[in-house]
DNA sequence: CTCCCATCACTACATTTGTAGTTGCCACAT
DNA sequence: ATGTGGCAACTACAAATGTAGTGATGGGAG
């Protein structure tokens, strides 16, 4: 896989969206985006074309001739790379000081705490 | 207390050092600094004006007439903020999906397993 | 008394990010 | 043929960030 790119908060919002639903062209993403974002539609294509250039976003052309954008890395590892990010800058490094300060500070129901205990057990080092 | 303001990734290494400990002058955060970042004390002396600008530190004086440096906001507070933003960014704001992400992404011990399962049933949602 | 070093305040400058505006080009409706 | 509405390419520009350099200054070493 591609090494994960660099993406900020705003390039992150328009990957979000073309995780979601890919591929779309630079219109229909503004249209989408529009209610959440008010971005113009120049700042939508700045956007696409930065992400692209990070090799975060592909391009396609469709029949009618424009172009369409998708993703070219998979949500998963940016995800990885953010959070490894994240938790070097603020943890040091550690996942224990990290899950501990998310678990205290959230609400969860009894489900998703039996769920979360299922998916620690599976984390035991080996 | 004060609203946490925006910390940087460099800036991040300083505030964790005077947290660390604290009051310390310019040249002895380089100096202490030095072996992780390789920074001249100009970029120290940088950071510093601009955590103090940002209200994230406080200066006095020491005996000697020279400054010296400290907090002026919490780290637990600042670490909140961040991984709010981070919670935000990357998980929609849903701290569910975010520790399992790091659940499944890290290696743990069987203590801290135990630990972190007793912190999730006091986040019981009441 | 003089010169140098530590400190401090300013200035510098390239990149990245947020947020557009301007221009050029082309197919399609008149 | 022609104007217009879209789309793409390029340009703009301020704030934040990373990383220093330069100039002024005051107090000690000699």
């Amino acid at each position: 896989m591609t090494p994960a790119p660099d993406i900020s908060e705003s390039e992150w919002t328009v990957m979000e969206a073309l995780w979601d639903a890919a591929p779309q062209t630079a219109s229909e993403l503004t249209k989408l985006l529009r209610p959440t974002t008010k971005w113009a539609e120049n700042t939508v294509r700045t956007l696409l074309t930065r992400l692209v250039e990070k090799g975060a976003l592909k391009t396609a052309e469709n029949s009618s001739g424009t172009r369409t954008y998708l993703p070219a890395v998979k949500r998963e590892a940016c995800v990885r790379a953010e959070g490894e990010s994240f938790m070097q800058r603020v943890f040091g490094g550690a996942a224990k000081p990290l899950l501990v300060h998310f678990a205290q500070n959230s609400k969860l129901t009894a489900e998703e705490v039996r769920e979360l205990k299922k998916i620690l057990d599976q984390s035991l080092k080996s």
